[in-house]
DNA sequence: ACCTGAACACCGTTCAAGT
DNA sequence: ACCTGAACACCGTTCAAGT
């Protein structure tokens, strides 16, 4: 077997990882399943990563990669803003996404970027480091809790029936109301909750 | 094998269920373990539960039962307040109890009468039925992704180490400042995020 | 340096058969 | 009604040995 000529990258590992996570979900995400897409032995994947809790480390880097690229310059609340709605759309992006960057960041495996730009932004609004610590690090959780949710539901759902293509589900429009999401669509729900916690942050603000 | 006479009831899996995670943890609440911690073979839990995302349901909901014993009367702030934090300090009550609780709301297994909770202060305070819920779903977001991160970062520490006795985390003050945690204490760090958004909902209040 | 082969110690779930 | 016995189709991880 494995026909190949050059060795495997960890870089090839995490992608197709992603590619598994985004055609399966994160239940299939398995190292043998992995070792299979990869052509080799499942003992051969631990040359390349310590175990599976750092490998969804790595998965959940390359999910947030790239967060704050083209960043719009304005108001610290518009920029504040669309971190938060470019941090849920990076975790719809791919299956199970949420879930993978939670539990990422509640184990500290991965490198936690998320954290630093959103703290930038309050800083520079003029809250104190503190402040501005704290408050990021309660947007995130609000974002990782409303993601996880929204993921986690629709997946119980039966819409993913047709395993879609990596990527197939990045910035589309919110599906069709269902029976028991009868008040608004996702992204106007969570961008209720945000618009209510930015308020409050701008009271804060002398 | 099974010297016991009378037969096991769904309330004797949970219950045992609640155990196991408490001394050793999500990961080690098994089929298997809990069979064996009950004197009994894997197959016999399939007829007192559907499957481990229903016995799940059924702890998450015991996790979460008597959230509003004795709920003090007084301005719907203070009242929404303590209802947060009790729901953070129940889950906090058992080990990976925020991981359990929001996996379980994620999937709509349990029977989620948090929200209803949270819903009916904001109601009672004046906020339209559609407000009310919006609102409390994104309280209800906020405290799973806080308290699964509290918790999981405490868990990814080495304290706990020695495996604490069923519900002896509950009410105990926060432990002592660590090196990658020095601003606050949790309960502070959460209080804050808490506040913010309260504070929110406070101006949108006429 | 990179991978195979093979093992170790597990999983959740099903289901005929027993009592 | 409640449980056993036994199987099915899997897991993550380790590690000597090969190339």
């Amino acid at each position: 077997m494995r026909a190949q000529t050059v060795a495997l990258t960890s870089k090839d590992v995490v992608d197709a990882a992603i590619a598994i996570l985004d055609e399966y979900g994160l239940g299939d995400l398995t190292m043998r399943r992995l070792a299979t897409a990869l052509g080799v032995q499942p003992g051969a994947l631990y040359w390349h990563v310590a175990n599976k809790q750092a490998l969804l480390g790595a998965v959940a880097d390359t999910i947030l990669d790239g967060l704050d690229d083209d960043m719009p310059s304005g108001d610290w609340d518009l920029r504040f803003n669309e971190l938060a709605h470019r941090l849920r759309a990076a975790l719809l992006a791919h299956r199970d996404g949420a879930e993978v960057v939670a539990a990422a960041h509640a184990l500290r495996t991965g490198r936690g970027s998320t954290l630093v730009l959103l703290t930038q932004v309050l800083t520079d609004a003029g809250f104190t480091e503190v402040e501005a610590e704290l408050a990021a690090l309660a947007v995130l959780h609000y974002v990782l809790g409303h993601t996880v949710d929204e993921q986690g539901h629709a997946q119980s759902a039966g819409l993913v029936a047709g395993a879609a293509s990596p990527g197939a589900t990045e910035g589309i429009a919110d599906g069709p109301q269902t029976v028991d999401d009868p008040l608004l669509g996702e992204t106007a729900r969570f961008g209720f909750g945000l618009s209510v916690f930015v308020d409050g942050l701008r009271a804060r603000l002398t």
